[in-house]
DNA sequence: TAGAGGATTGAT
DNA sequence: TCAATCCTCTAC
């Protein structure tokens, strides 16, 4: 299991890039799942395109000022739940989205949770691989330390596979639209399509 | 308290 | 390209 340190330091950045290769595991509804992180985006508080710009807190986004190591959980468009990792220290309002999974465990589990009937389709976005790996509101807040959600150490992703780009769907956040903070496993096919 | 809009998805 | 769908935030 990786350790709280891990998450509460300083760099969100480099810390979205470190998190491609490793797993996330939950147990919810008694079923394991896992999967491998393909993909991932950095929010930082710094920028426009975090719900926590400005320092500002919301009953929503509160979950965000922790410390980092807990999860943050929100509904998107009235319809998605998207998973959020927070970072940095008590107080901060930084986390990294993860976008996309590889599944490894439980993937008829995952299936059926998505309603779909082909692996491939079950992570193919934030929205989806949440409802896939069973993670709903009732997790924001959770400590990534066991109990029903937490991440597992993986195959590190080597510098020449490892891509930059523009995150997606932020275009509200003006200039700093284009910061290349979505990371992504070069040529793999679960990563999401823009 | 009303109104606008969103870190998405899937069908047209 | 656009609707689904509902919670959250902002302004009045």
């Amino acid at each position: 299991m990786i350790p709280p340190e891990f998450y509460q330091r300083k760099n969100t950045v480099t810390i979205a890039r470190q998190l491609l290769g490793k797993v996330l595991v939950t147990t919810i509804g008694g079923y394991l799942t896992a999967g491998r992180i393909v993909e991932t985006e950095a929010y930082s508080h710094r920028e426009r395109g975090c719900h926590a710009f400005g320092n500002r807190m919301t009953p929503r986004n509160k979950v965000m000022f922790e410390v980092g190591g807990h999860a943050y959980v929100y509904r998107c468009y009235g319809i998605h739940h998207l998973f959020n990792v927070v970072t940095n220290s008590s107080g901060t309002g930084d986390a990294v989205l993860i976008r996309a999974l590889q599944p490894i465990e439980g993937i008829d589990r995952m299936m059926e949770r998505a309603g779909v009937d082909l692996p491939k389709r079950i992570t193919s976005g934030p929205g989806k691989l949440s409802k896939a790996m069973g993670i709903t509101q009732e997790l924001n807040g959770a400590w990534l330390q066991g109990g029903k959600v937490w991440l597992e150490e993986g195959s590190p992703i080597g510098r020449s596979a490892l891509a930059a780009s523009a995150r997606v769907g932020i275009d509200y956040a003006g200039e700093d639209a284009r910061l290349p903070w979505r990371f992504t496993v070069r040529n793999n096919t679960w990563v999401s399509k823009p």
